[in-house]
DNA sequence: TCTGGGGTCCTAGGACCC
DNA sequence: TCTGGGGTCCTAGGACCC
């Protein structure tokens, strides 16, 4: 037997607070200080300093209802600003790229790597190693959890976040039940809100219940998806890397308005708004859809008004990507589900069905089209080295009063990416 | 009076994730 | 006054078929 071990072996990279972390970036002053990040139209809190933390500000909660303790102790806002937190994510997924081909980008602030390549017995020098690269190369602190499966590293990771030094491996211990008790059942990955009050009914209070629990009646009394869970806790591998990008399903864009809308023509201006983004974003990915779905609803916290909520799917007879043609449908989906007399609080659409575009050709196709296709390139193109809606169509609306809040931006252009600072640790 | 059984496909809604 | 946005997957149940 060959002293070198090579397990299986997966890591979870965490950025610490991300969207704080990339405030904090260009703004020094902020480093030390209790920072928040708002949601869209500043509704939400979505990002927290430790030092936000310490204080007991909650995760998700409205604004507004944190507003006094946010005044009490100076804490610095902003509104978010998903641009430049999408250039430092491209930044810090290519910096983790090196080490691994194998990457899955689980989300803006998260990525799986496979470093089953390494020796067991160095890995928690790798993941100190790489902890420290993207702290030097992107300024962004992260931590690090490595185990067997996506499932063990996120328990590491949980557990990394809490230690100095950023770094958890499970890999080569024989025993993780100890380890396992401490995870409160709710913070294990896969486990929601109502899989948790289902667990505590059952006895199941913790990570190390759920892994002894026969798969049979977590089976059968939940589902597969809960059965997986076990198993990957058990440290068999049941939910694979997904590195390849596979092509998106769906497409949505929606958003809550600045001030609630009343008017129909205001609410048009903004479904054709939103279907223009979609029409690009989905452009940009060489995508069509076959149905496209529109919603629209008053706000479920302010009942007297009365509330009303409705969607409205159309399937399309051939997939498209053509803005016009989505405009139109949009349009007339949001005809049959408008209501009058509300106080309308959030609109949006979904495009699904989504599929490789042919290079928009089909039998139907006309010379019409084609013109079409060319006119949505100029459009894209346009946009691209203008800025977004430079170029629009004229149902979009100009004067778009209802258009999010967004009062603390603290307007880093992207361009300003190029000057990053490069943070130096030693 | 008594009204099958088994299969597939699709969709809406729920639960979960960040 | 003020409560985000964007995804994925699974399942139950209905429609339909023979």
């Amino acid at each position: 037997m060959s002293s070198i071990q090579h397990t299986k072996k997966i890591a979870l990279i965490d950025c610490n607070s991300f969207y704080v972390s990339c405030e904090r970036l260009f703004n020094p002053k902020i480093r030390k200080k209790p920072v928040v990040v708002l949601s869209n139209n500043d509704g939400c809190i979505i990002s927290r300093s430790n030092e936000a933390k310490a204080l007991g500000i909650k995760m998700g909660e409205p604004y507004f209802k944190e507003k006094e303790i946010i005044v009490k102790n100076d804490v610095q806002v902003f509104s978010s600003n998903y641009s430049l937190y999408g250039d430092i994510s491209r930044r810090v997924m290519r910096t983790l790229k090196r080490f691994n081909s194998d990457i899955e980008i689980y989300s803006i602030d998260e990525a799986f790597l496979d470093l089953s390549n390494f020796p067991d017995n160095e890995i928690e020098d790798v993941g100190r190693e790489i902890r420290s690269i993207v702290l030097k190369w992107t300024g962004i602190p992260t931590s690090i959890g490595i185990a067997k499966t996506k499932t063990l590293s996120k328990v590491a990771n949980h557990i990394a976040k809490k230690k100095q030094s950023g770094v958890v491996s499970l890999i080569g211990i024989e025993n993780i039940d100890p380890i396992l008790e401490k995870v409160e059942i709710n913070d294990v990955w896969g486990v929601g809100k109502q899989l948790t009050k289902f667990y505590h009914q059952n006895g199941i209070y913790n990570a190390k219940q759920l892994k002894n629990k026969s798969n049979t009646w977590i089976k059968k009394s939940s589902n597969v998806l809960s059965s997986r869970t076990a198993m990957e806790l058990r440290g068999i591998p049941c939910i694979d890397l997904e590195t390849t990008t596979s092509k998106r399903k769906s497409c949505v864009v929606s958003r809550s308005f600045g001030q609630r809308i009343e008017k129909y023509q205001e609410l048009k201006e903004a479904i054709a708004g939103y279907s223009l983004n979609a029409s690009e974003k989905i452009r940009s990915e060489s995508l069509v859809t076959k149905s496209i779905t529109v919603f629209v609803r008053t706000s479920p916290f302010q009942n007297r008004y009365g509330f009303y909520s409705n969607s409205k799917t159309i399937d399309l007879p051939i997939s498209t990507n053509n803005s016009i043609e989505i405009v139109k449908t949009a349009l007339h989906a949001l005809a049959s589900i408008f209501k009058n007399g509300y106080r309308y609080q959030k609109a949006g659409i979904m495009l699904s069905h989504l599929s490789e575009s042919t290079n928009n050709k089909n039998l139907f196709s006309t010379e019409k089209d084609e013109k079409i296709n060319s006119l949505m390139k100029s459009i894209d193109n346009t946009n691209y080295r203008y800025g977004r809606s430079t170029l629009s169509l004229a149902s979009a609306g100009v004067h778009k009063k209802w258009n999010s809040k967004k009062e603390y931006c603290s307007r880093i252009d992207t361009a300003d990416f190029y000057s990053l600072p490069t943070i130096k640790t030693h």
